[in-house]
DNA sequence: TGATAGGTAGACCGGTATGTCTACTCTTAC
DNA sequence: GTAAGAGTAGACATACCGGTCTACCTATCA
């Protein structure tokens, strides 16, 4: 291995732990099965995270990385704020049809694993707010009326939509949620 | 004691967990606690609960009808969809302005303490269907086209501010929604 | 050759969880 | 007066949790 810290077997625990996290959700998730998962002895997750916490965190920033670079990629492929916008949902409708789908990891995460003060419910309020300045910027300027007060709504939507779709186990308040968003753009529009 | 069940001890453990339930969510409160504070012997509970999953059943089926009824009871002294559709976020801002406040209780059962298949997430959904359903319901026949839809998106709405008001520690997303509800509502007045 | 770093296996610790069991007390009703 | 129902106190069983520790293995590299 490398004179610095292990990489391949530190990054094996996190995509297997984001497994897990993800399908079943984060104190449900025990060392214990992530160790087995990732084939790894107990002492080698203390020797590269500090705690489960630690752990947690590491996935979770991992996430909203990779999640905030997927979400530009689709739209680059996107002409005009219409579109950008309302491919968000398109994409959460396709997630949201894949059974096991869990709703929003890190809605969740803020709800089931996190105190309102701690580090990885700021983590969730980040990637939330870092969706609702892509939206901002997406929308543009000129083209819509209250632009910020647009993006706001929209992403309220977003998150509606999401977790109704879990609760009902449906796309159908992502639809619903798609559709809204579309009309409060029509009606702002200039 | 009466010669059935005993009303008051039952009705005590069930509003006990129920603030705790609440406060600190399901998982996170333990059958201890909720004896210690209702000062309850353990047996006590399991005479009147066969798990502790009878038991959250037990105190989230009362919440719901608690819940539909204040709902009902506010509405009552209100005139016209807007109003009334309206003072369903006027409420929960007044909610979220707590401090404590943990978003909504019943989309946090469904994603902390209950598999999608379970009871407890079907009286989730019950409970958000009721929400849409009344919704639709105040919104009337010949207001506005497409009631349904636009009984959809106020719910999705809904869920997304109260959610948000959570993860962002502030009634402002629920402050969109509610002008978002609003914005919807006169797209949709024939 | 031999030091070092990274990984391994598994015992172990203290804590907590739900749920069971027993023996006891108290109150009500017949 | 006594039987039954409801509640009590607390030990107990079992299982899991996160986390620590030790002794060992093995590959790399100087």
């Amino acid at each position: 291995m490398s004179t610095l810290t292990s990489k391949p077997t530190k990054d094996r625990l996190i995509e297997t732990a984001r497994e897990l996290f993800l399908r079943e959700g984060v104190p449900q998730t025990g060392i214990n099965k992530v160790i087995a998962k990732a084939d790894v002895a107990r002492m080698t997750l203390y020797n590269n995270f500090a705690s489960k916490a630690d752990l947690v965190l590491a996935v979770f920033e991992r996430e909203a990385a990779l999640r905030r670079v997927a979400i530009q990629a689709t739209q680059e492929d996107l002409d005009g704020p219409f579109e950008r916008v309302l491919a968000l949902f398109v994409v959460a409708e396709d997630v949201a049809s894949q059974k096991g789908f869990r709703g929003c990891a890190f809605i969740n995460l803020a709800i089931e694993a996190a105190a309102p003060d701690s580090a990885l419910h700021a983590l969730a309020q980040q990637h939330k707010a870092w969706i609702t300045a892509n939206i901002r910027v997406q929308l543009g300027d000129g083209v819509f009326s209250d632009t910020d007060v647009l993006a706001d709504q929209i992403a309220v939507l977003w998150d509606g939509g999401i977790v109704g779709a879990y609760v009902h186990q449906s796309d159908r308040p992502l639809r619903s949620a798609r559709e809204a968003a579309q009309t409060l753009m029509r009606a702002a529009a200039q």
